[in-house]
DNA sequence: GCGACAG
DNA sequence: ATCTTGTCGC
């Protein structure tokens, strides 16, 4: 199966088949600490949904103060199916990345990293398609099981499949709902919580995911 | 067959 | 995801 980059419209068979042939890289670092620009991914709807809107945030690390931001917008490529979510959304994304005249040196994406079915979230997609390393930033579960998460803001419990940690459950706020970490791309669990936990500021959100939220939905 | 189910 | 006002709490 050939699969240009703008012929993305997979029937569901073969979309499974493809994400179990591709394989995220897991590692313990990437050289992180060269990390100046941190870019916020989020894909949010028009008319209906038949415009999918792609946003960018790139944000100065450390400072996280905003650097650029684009928006890309085009014609709603698939529906939405659980566990299919990269290919609804990753095409417009690599738009909106190309978009960009600050390339980021890593991403935080809307979603799952690992912490998928078939181990290929979107986060995960995204990562292996831009070559750069990524994080899975998610509001809910897709899959996996997990116990009470502490109160303190930062605490964390591992999200298990099985005998295998594919996230973490991160208290990114007290009294708030947790949110589901995992790596992406060419980093590994602890790393990615980490950087989650810096760019945590007084909100639910890290501020990437949050800004780019925002500009997604073309709310603030 | 019956739920669960990122955004 | 999106449709939507006020309201409870830190």
């Amino acid at each position: 199966m050939s699969v240009s980059l703008h012929e993305w419209t997979l029937s569901p068979e073969d979309a499974i088949g493809l994400q179990t042939r591709l394989a995220p890289r897991v590692e313990r670092q990437d050289r992180l600490d060269t990390i100046s620009r941190i870019a916020g991914v989020d894909i949010g709807f028009e008319q209906e949904g038949e415009i999918t809107r792609a946003a960018v945030v790139v944000l100065e690390w450390p400072g996280l103060a905003v650097l650029e931001q684009v928006v890309h917008r085009e014609p709603t490529r698939m529906p939405y199916i659980p566990g299919l979510l990269s290919f609804r959304e990753v095409p417009a994304a690599l738009e909106a990345f190309s978009l960009l005249a600050l390339p980021p040196h890593l991403v935080m994406v809307d979603g799952q990293g690992i912490a998928h079915p078939r181990r290929l979230g979107v986060a995960s997609h995204l990562g292996l398609w831009l070559d750069l390393p990524t994080i899975g930033v998610a509001k809910s579960r897709l899959c996996g099981w997990h116990g009470e998460i502490p109160p303190q803001r930062g605490d964390w419990m591992p999200l298990w499949d099985g005998d295998e940690i594919i996230g973490a459950v991160l208290r990114s706020r007290q009294n708030v709902k947790p949110i589901y970490v995992s790596p992406g791309h060419r980093l590994c669990l602890e790393t990615a919580v980490n950087w989650v936990v810096r760019c945590l500021v007084r909100t639910k959100l890290p501020e990437p995911t949050r800004l780019a939220d925002r500009l997604a939905s073309r709310r603030g």
